[in-house]
DNA sequence: TAATATATCGAACGTTCGTTCTAGAGGAGC
DNA sequence: GCTCCTCTAGAACGAACGTTCGATATATTA
């Protein structure tokens, strides 16, 4: 038998994957249960619903995105030293919580709003912290463009697909990826080496 | 009554529109038929069953994106010049079928493999038109990065985010939206204006 | 040890799913 | 007028869905 508290974790951990592999949709309860071979009503026991065990997923993982980003720059020193190690931090989180950040990237537009105020809010929190940043670096005389919000929308798209298309057991060693795309946003962004 | 073919053409639309806003999973064919005021057999009748609406879908939109992009680089001018024009060509399609654009962006890894082959070859058809243009950039030393491969991710990052993110009905006009996109992209490559 | 709380299970419920079947309406061609 | 073909509808099927329930085993506590 498993021991206390093994159950639960495990039930995340495989919904997780499932998640990511077919959607919040996609996978059922059922088909949960057989992964982590347990009964369907003890993930009802632990979560409540199929919601509870989305929420509770969310947030074991991605929910600390933001203080994580936060903490990365708390730091006063250069607006561009701050930037890549805001850049870094963010790239890091994604990849401890990979599967999580790939699930709620995926799913969170075709969930009904209501129940994804969370997602919303976070990604919110996250722009924010990116808006701050480069106003500093325009301050600074740091920055090309002429939108900030879109800026940061562009640099989303970069980091975020990053996500999707790399695999920690492929050819690329991860550092060697790191390095390329924080070089194309700061390139993208207008600092110069 | 609606005229002949109309039936079949606003099924594609209403079709679309719903696994825009709820996926592939989360659309049912009921839906689809309440959506568009006809029967369940009707899609039947037309589509064969739902992954033949899907498929259909794809035809009638994203599919086009390898020629049309082909097109746009077919004058043999400075590489420069037309990478520029790839760019556009590209987010003139995503424009042009943004609700397709977004659905296969979104559902292309939550369906069964073997059932989204099409969709696959189609990434892999783009990825390679940009290989081979940031190839030519390179030799003509308009490239920072070291993987032409990462540098092609990036850009796709940006450029499928932007799908999402941009909202037609919005402040911001679509062309300051496309400088911006394309003048970020540009920067990550290496190329100075 | 007895009582209580936690963890687990299998069966069942009502609903919705993708799909099929049968049948009728309307026009085209003979 | 009859036949064929396209378009449309509604009822039905078996399977799968999220969820609930009653019961049992196991652990904790008094």
């Amino acid at each position: 038998m498993r021991t206390k508290g093994d159950t639960k974790e495990e039930l995340l951990a495989r919904a997780a994957q499932l998640f990511e592999e077919n959607g919040y949709k996609g996978t059922s309860i059922r088909d949960i249960a057989r992964a982590t071979d347990t009964s369907v009503s003890n993930i009802y026991h632990y979560f409540g619903n199929k919601e509870g065990l989305w929420k509770a997923i969310q947030n074991t993982s991605v929910q600390q995105l933001p203080e994580t980003l936060r903490a990365a720059i708390r730091e006063q020193d250069a607006p561009v030293d701050r930037f890549k190690r805001l850049l870094h931090a963010h790239l890091k989180a994604g990849d401890e919580f990979r599967r999580e950040s790939r699930i709620f990237f995926l799913n969170s537009d075709q969930l009904d709003p209501a129940r994804n105020k969370a997602n919303r809010e976070l990604q919110r929190e996250v722009l924010d912290i990116y808006l701050t940043e480069l106003g500093e670096l325009k301050k600074a005389g740091h920055v090309c463009s002429g939108d900030l919000k879109i800026t940061a929308f562009n640099i989303f798209g970069v980091i975020n697909w990053s996500l999707r298309w790399y695999r920690p057991d492929g050819v690329l060693p991860a550092h060697k990826v790191d390095a390329e795309v924080i070089g194309f946003i700061l390139r993208g962004v207008g600092i110069r080496d």
